[in-house]
DNA sequence: TTGAAAGCGCTACCAG
DNA sequence: CTGGTAGCGCTTTCAA
């Protein structure tokens, strides 16, 4: 036999000889309740070890107090930071997160039903890459969305960026004051916004300093593409300055051009972008940009607020500009 | 006017015109409902978007298809990995994760109480070091807890690990033929039992081996900590194999040996523990021990299953063997 | 196969 | 301040 999981504020209410309405009051915060009451209600939920349910007061407001965050690859450290920027945030603001690890569109659909029957407040994307279809299952579920570095339009969908565009132009500016001469650019998948606007922004910077226009070559988002990529762009023609979409990326990159006998920052300069904790370490020194993670949250959360008081808040965008942060990746 | 967040089945009812009853039914898997009826309520739950919550469930049976994940330090890799694996694994169970990351002990009874309020099915705590009171408070919700690599000893508490012991001895061994002098360790926090049993075991192949007792120095589990503690150690006296508690140390070591100008691993070889990506990384090589952390995840899923059914299993650990990487950081 | 009705554990609103 | 009572939206008997 097995016995009963949890015990109830009925059980705590005979035990304390109160009513059941009682004991809920003494678990509610502004409630009043004397407190020969209060200790006796306290002192049978102690010995029966009762903790109010949470689960009728989520079907009473359809609030759960859960917040679903969409990852794709936390094993990019930038994910992994603003995981826990975000949640710690969150907690403190009595919301719970529900994690949900993504590994394509696909998964996305299938999982963005079950968010809105556990009836979760907000939903927060921090998807490399969010397709217009996923942004409508999302949106469809009236649930307010936020979604970082990708732009995207729908009802009830708002998003976060970093002002990629700013950086993109600042790593040109800053390759130019190094002598630069051959720029180059490796991209992230192709459908990241986020990757098309550090480019766009690159290229502007770079015509606006009289320069060629940079060579682009494709990568996914991890260091085996960087490498990658890094290798297909020099076999194409020279390079002395590399901006890379990510840090991930830049690192294999960088990795890249040492085994194939290049000095860095004497022959090639380069910089990624993200500031994840490998960019500062020893082997790499590499320059990148620090997203503001913390900003980032903060206008995120200021948004799903806003979303949820309001009756149709959506197709907002807010930039959060970027940190330099030079290191001797680029330092001649 | 805020318009109803969520149409009710009711309502579904209403619009096709049947009972309540067989619109639940409609939703139910096995339940009999002729092929008319269902068209019916389907076509109506269609275009009132429709989706059955599942809090009344959760209030009926006490499981709430959320499993808890207590981590701290997403910032390394290897629980960056866990929670990848995990939650993929938990998602194809219709299981969802509810993600608690914690800083100290202090959060964790904090959030203890909510995840009892919230009925979550199961606790997985991959936190590098869990206190005897934190154990006991997650014991004391009566709820099935698997921690990784953390053996403890509590009613309905179980523990998975990489068989560190086993590790350690391997590591002893491959540094040993490697002609090994003056070996050294780096500890992490003095109460990971992790990294405790790693260096029980490397005081013991090394015994056997007959060698001389490992020099110890310790160290938080970061980056940063491997590298002063590796200064710490030189300082005291000469190292010629040392063996590290994870990896994220282990590149902080290395990086601080070659800017002391060692080599690796003419000088000193070197090894880490979880092999994340980075240790395959060009600028490190390092070798390392695999954790097999689908191995680790499938057995703490089956520890939670058995727990959840037998009405007392408890204080059960599991090991799991590592796999060696050898790489550069070790090869002379 | 169907609909009516009970009830999961809590909160909120009553009257007392 | 207190206890009784009415639901929240489902699933699950139980009759029909």
């Amino acid at each position: 036999m097995v016995s009963k999981r949890y015990p109830t504020s009925i059980e705590v209410a005979r035990l304390a000889g109160v009513s059941q309405s009682a004991v809920s009051r003494t678990f509610t915060p502004g409630a009043s309740v004397s407190a020969r009451t209060r200790d006796k209600v306290l002192a049978a939920a102690e010995t029966l070890g009762f903790r109010p349910s949470l689960i009728p007061k989520i079907m009473l407001t359809d609030r759960s107090g859960l917040v679903a965050l969409v990852v794709g690859g936390l094993e990019n450290a930038f994910y992994a930071r603003v995981v826990q920027i975000l949640s710690s945030r969150l907690r403190e603001a009595g919301n719970q997160i529900l994690l949900v690890p993504v590994d394509s569109d696909y998964t996305l659909d299938a999982v963005a039903a079950r968010l809105t029957q556990y009836r979760v407040d907000a939903i927060v994307s921090a998807l490399a890459v969010l397709s217009r279809d996923a942004a409508e299952t999302l949106s469809a579920s009236r649930i307010p969305v936020v979604s970082f570095n990708t732009p995207v339009t729908a009802a009830r969908v708002g998003s976060v960026s970093s002002d990629n565009v700013l950086g993109g132009r600042q790593a040109a500016a800053l390759l130019h004051a190094t002598g630069l001469r051959h720029p180059a650019f490796i991209a992230g998948p192709a459908d990241s916004p986020a990757s098309t606007e550090r480019l766009s922004g690159f290229r502007h910077g770079l015509r606006e300093a009289g320069l060629p226009a940079p060579r682009v070559a494709g990568a996914a988002y991890t260091y085996e593409g960087g490498a990658e990529a890094a290798t297909r762009l020099y076999a194409e023609g020279p390079v002395d300055g590399l901006f890379c979409a990510n840090d991930l990326c830049a690192l294999g990159t960088m990795d890249a051009l040492r085994r194939a006998g290049r000095r860095i920052p004497e022959d090639v300069r380069v910089i990624g972008y993200d500031d994840i904790p490998a960019a500062a370490w020893g082997g790499y020194d590499l320059t990148s940009f620090d997203q503001d993670v913390p900003a980032l949250v903060e206008a995120a959360l200021a948004m799903i607020a806003r979303m949820s008081t309001e009756d149709a808040a959506d197709g907002e965008r807010v930039l959060i500009p970027p940190r330099l942060m030079e290191r001797g990746s680029t330092r001649v």
